[in-house]
DNA sequence: CATGAATGAGCCTTCATTCAT
DNA sequence: AATGAATGAAGGCTCATTCAT
């Protein structure tokens, strides 16, 4: 079924969160599915599949992809992205995946592939599209700008509220000197 | 004998480096430091002391510090932290451990501390040197600039130079508007 | 499987009788029981469930129970539980795990709980049904005869049958002065 | 020195009598002892010449022994012998040190060798010195009697005096029907 | 699809023992 | 005599993975 491979999926991210991808082991995850362990590998052969199939969703490429396929430009797109973002990373889960993910993408050639994918060439499509143009000067401001929505999430700021960072950032990058 | 602990704490750098904290044996540690797996327990009654140690020269925390105490304030500081940080870093082995650390945080208080301190405290007394103040948007900044100092090191763009990438983000957070 | 966990059972009596409960290593009970070395913590969390249960089995707290339960006295009670003690014990097997469990209790609280019973509660109960009192000689009495029991079996003489045995110490603390 | 030796030896006792010979660490003894860990090994070849000495101190030969020693008959000699059993045996350490040697004796041949003596002839010795005679009967008797004490120190009742229990179980196996 | 018994590799850790100093 | 660093052999235990049912 369908929805078990989903029940055992939310599982995992639930146990990987909390436990990081290898100190998390099958066994808890299938108790928090409410089904066997050996069910697990019915649907995923190796645990790696399971790990490789949750990195991929904690990075933040499908925020990236799904803005870039919307017809916006500029401060708009620099918008979609940031609370795309923020709004994904929101979630303490998702926040401790995406961590996990960087971590275990030095094991994983296949999330480190995703991870450069976000940082080269989608990154450089955002920069064309924001800035019109992806000199050193727009990278490097993309890159002040994923960077800054990363360190909000790593460590969330208490009194600042969301749109205001969002608004602070893009106005630093985007400014016309 | 103080040598022969510093032996296994650099071949535990780059083993952990390698395979991350959990996926790597004492076995390998002591394979590659000389020793028996057993002295590793001499020096560090657990995997878990040895993992905190490191854990502890990898975060940023130091440079943060280091720079603060100097005699420096405005861009100097954050050419200070910014060249440190990239200097730091700029070393494969340092970048994983960072990233490790991070991803560990959550399974190890100690690390967790440190972590919330350099964010928190640490990132407001920065602040407060260059920007004058600590309000929001000076914090902001700041977040800014180490989120770009993370996002750089994190994957680093080829064809910017470490000098031409400091500049350009520091010119970012300090202009005036 | 039931019966899995029974070989596994039997085996570690053999092994644990042989080595004493802290020599003898998981390795071997599962090699005598020709099963796995994880297969024992299957059954077995730990390997002092294991203990805590064969040690449970190895005091004579079921003799007792048994012979109390019955519906006898004076005499009659006492050459059940001799009898009973002695036949259990003749066992070298079960005399070593008797030894061993007395010796180990005083790091297993639920095994010294067990030996504490056996000893307190249980005899004063046999004393009752045997001299019809529980006042300090009869007391003192069921203690010999326990204690010249357990020296039997702890050391069996060649030379004297296990009739004749009995007979003489129930002869000895059951005679009326 | 001869007296770092007994340090040693008496940290020992304490070690073994709490957690048995075989999960007392070296390392342990030589803390409460206040000596360095190769210190033991320099007194003690092995830890096993160090658990066989205390054995051998522990089981309750040097008692039977000198008792039969001195010019005494009897109930006289029963008396001597239970009275420094019970004292010996009073000593907590003492009594755990002599079950854990009992439990040893499978593993060590040397302590087996003194447990079968002091059960084998010191035991016909007594019996003929307090009977007159060591036939069938005389032997159970004098088993009796140490059986008694033995069950009188491993779980020692509270309700009764040392000297009423010694002259119950005298008075039980000698006693002229 | 689903279960859970079974396996075997490997991990962290302990510990008796040795040895250079 | 005395120290404590160093070793190597296990030992208990976990866990991904398989497989008969």
């Amino acid at each position: 079924m369908e929805e078990t491979r989903k029940r055992i999926l939310d599982a995992a991210m639930n146990v990987f969160a909390e436990f990081g991808f290898f100190k998390a082991p099958a066994r808890l995850i299938a108790e928090k599915a409410g089904v066997s362990k050996g069910l697990i590998f019915w649907y995923f052969k190796r645990k790696d599949d399971l790990i490789s199939e949750i990195a991929s969703r904690a990075l933040p490429v499908d925020i990236i992809e799904n803005c870039l396929s919307k017809d916006v430009e500029r401060k708009e797109l620099l918008r979609c992205i940031g609370s795309s973002y923020i709004s994904k990373y929101s979630d303490e889960r998702m926040k401790k995946l995406l961590i996990h993910s960087i971590s275990a993408s030095s094991s994983y050639p296949l999330i480190s592939k995703m991870l450069d994918r976000s940082c080269g060439e989608m990154l450089r499509r955002a920069a064309l599209r924001v800035f019109g143009k992806d000199d050193k000067k727009s990278i490097i401001r993309m890159r002040a700008f994923f960077g800054s929505l990363l360190c909000y999430v790593l460590n969330r700021p208490q009194e600042i509220e969301e749109k205001e960072y969002i608004d602070e950032i893009i106005s630093l990058v985007y400014h016309e000197k």
